[in-house]
RNA sequence: UGCCCGAUAGUAUAAGGGUAGUACAACUGAUUUUGGUUCAGUAUGUCUUGGUUCGAAUCCAGGUCGGGCAACCA
């Protein structure tokens, strides 16, 4: 047992500081602000940050950072929580930014009271041009040197509500010609009229992200403040408002967000997808958020094994979604309770057989024995695929063809002697002969055959609806690709087959079990599901080397 | 043209001065009452140029390439 897995740079981090004995018990916390539903970029930032906690003994927080009250909304809140529970993560206390509003507040003060923090009249635009370029120095505001006495009036009138939005903003007090542009006199507070969430109307002051989240951090103990790439800047102003207010010194990481092949992964556009229609919602199953991927079928552990296995590290990366995919079969394959369902039927009449119902055994997983094993009824007309028949076969063909037999899955061995078809030519049905000694489990005919089917009888079939999804968008690197990423969106990311035919064991199940749909695929029952109208969606499908093998030719 | 971050098979991720490994993907084959699963195997990689060293993916220097940095967003 010795898994030597190595450990990714903020593990090392972790371990480096414990053994140090810097610190005794590390905090992390995952810090969403509650302005969109989270995505599986999310995931790997929540498994990050709680693994930390979980692997090195510790504590995680979920803080909700809701400094903009005018984006923000507790729905957002109630879904991020559904989330992440059913991520399978726990946290210690549940937070918000917003719990710290007067606390932020009286920071501000104190950097205004040491000369650190000034009240500038100047419109947004000004202080944009204030504020330089990346190879140009900036310049200082007319207002930067008012006197400690006037700022502290100003800024109290600010809160009191004597100004409109945006006519006077708070700015700490750094050095309009730091390399960093965060560095350059950063807006801190701003004035926003606006209702928020948890605090109603109480402020009409709003800290910025730079004057809330490393205090947070600070306020919550945080040890290890992990976070993205592009907060790489914002490190210096983040240390610097600790230092200056002599807080607890949470120190902060970067790692390179996720990315994966065929999808979008910005709140941004994940609202567009969904205000302009182009999924049915946020938990639409094609989409890359946690909510879309559960009504997928896609498991939590399926998820957190896929967020072990992509890696932490601070190079950008685009993970192939077949990966996802991959961890998403491994877990089904050992769980999901096999049927049989027949999505495009062509109706194969038995001619030997009397037409009585004929219960046969099939077990629930071959991969898992105590799953049991279910019936199955058998009679003399059935319906099979119409992909699993083939008038003049292909070389490798090994399913049904004039002539030929191939196993029914869990029932016989049936010839195909006749093909009926109508007045067009369109094949009708077939007409076989089952071998009654080659029942499964007790087969005395001594044939051999290449190909499975799997079928169901006609008479006991229940119907379902079953939505087939395909990647939402045409390229594998959506967020590169030339002009506008709804461009690339695939319009035929569902199928929809309204009438397919199942086993009769189908339709006593729950709604939580995983199936898998012999030789189809994974599915599971959608919230739309009634006990008169199956709803499955197909959460992935089989591994498919036949199709890999027609597309050569 | 300033500053910051990065560069290892197709994609990710290890190796922390001493045999370049793992996973997914690809390809061969075996097993199979799912063309699934499982098993065995194959091919493919250190951005570049110098330097230090007995020895460099690793340390140093220059270059190249990619990403980021100017929202009253987070």
């Amino acid at each position: 047992m010795s898994e030597e897995k190595s450990l990714n740079f903020i593990e090392e981090i972790v371990e480096a500081d414990l053994k140090s004995g810097k610190y005794s018990s590390i905090v992390t916390r995952f810090p969403p602000e509650p302005n969109g539903y989270l995505h599986i970029g999310h995931a790997k930032s929540i498994c990050l940050n709680f693994g930390l906690a979980l692997k090195y003994g510790g504590k995680t927080n979920l803080r909700f950072d809701d400094t903009n009250p005018v984006t923000e909304d507790t729905e957002y809140v109630d879904s991020i929580k559904d989330d992440v529970r059913w991520l399978g993560f726990e946290w210690a206390e549940e937070r918000y930014a917003s719990d710290y509003f007067e606390q932020l507040y009286g920071f501000a003060v104190q950097l205004i009271q040491k000369g650190l923090a000034y009240v500038d009249d100047s419109t947004s635009e000004e202080i944009a041009m204030q504020k330089g370029t990346p190879t140009q120095p900036g310049t200082n505001s007319p207002f930067r040197d008012r006197s400690v006495e006037e700022n502290m009036t100003l800024f109290a009138e600010m809160r009191d509500g004597k100004y409109k939005d945006g006519e006077k903003v708070l700015r700490a007090k750094i050095d309009m010609g730091h390399v960093n542009m965060h560095m350059r006199d950063p807006i801190i507070y701003r004035i926003k009229h606006a209702h928020h969430h948890r605090t109603g109307d109480t402020w009409c002051v709003y800290p910025m992200y730079d004057f809330a989240h490393g205090q947070s951090d600070a306020i919550e103990n945080i040890t290890h403040s992990v976070c993205t790439l592009e907060f790489i800047p914002h490190r210096a102003l983040y240390e610097w408002f600790i230092e200056q207010l002599g807080i607890f010194p949470s120190k902060q990481y970067e790692f390179a967000r996720l990315n994966m092949t065929y999808t979008v992964m910005s709140k941004r556009k994940l609202l567009q997808l969904v205000n302009e229609g182009f999924v049915n919602g946020w938990d639409d199953p094609r989409m890359s958020t946690i909510s879309g991927m559960r009504r997928r079928g896609y498991t939590a552990p399926a998820i957190r094994e896929f967020c072990d296995r992509i890696g932490i590290a601070k190079r950008d990366n685009l993970i192939d979604v077949g990966l996802l995919e991959f961890c998403v079969r491994e877990h089904l394959n050992k769980i999901a309770v096999r049927r049989m369902v027949v999505f495009d039927p062509l109706k194969v009449i038995i001619t030997n057989h009397n037409g009585e119902t004929e219960m046969l055994s099939s077990e629930n997983n071959p991969e898992d024995l105590n799953a049991g094993n279910r019936d199955i009824p058998f009679s003399n007309e059935l319906f099979i695929e119409k992909d699993d028949f083939m008038e003049v076969p292909s070389k490798k063909y090994f399913r049904l063809a004039p002539g030929q037999m191939v196993r029914l899955k869990s029932a016989y061995i049936i010839r195909c002697d006749e093909v009926v078809k109508d007045a067009v030519g369109n094949i009708t049905e077939l007409h076989c002969t089952y071998i009654p000694e080659s029942k499964s489990g007790s087969d005395t005919s001594g044939i051999n055959v290449k190909g499975t089917l799997h079928w169901v009888s006609a008479k006991h079939a229940v119907h379902a609806e079953v939505r087939l999804y395909d990647r939402l968008f045409k390229v594998e690197d959506v967020g590169n690709a030339e002009g506008d990423f709804k461009d690339h969106i695939n319009t035929d990311s569902l199928e929809v087959i309204p009438n397919a035919f199942a086993e009769p064991a189908l339709a006593m199940d729950s709604a939580e079990d995983r199936y898998q749909f012999l030789r189809k695929g994974y599915f599971c029952l959608d919230k739309d599901s009634t006990p008169e109208k199956l709803v499955f969606n197909r959460t992935v499908t089989l591994k498919d080397t036949w199709a890999k093998e027609q597309k050569k030719s």
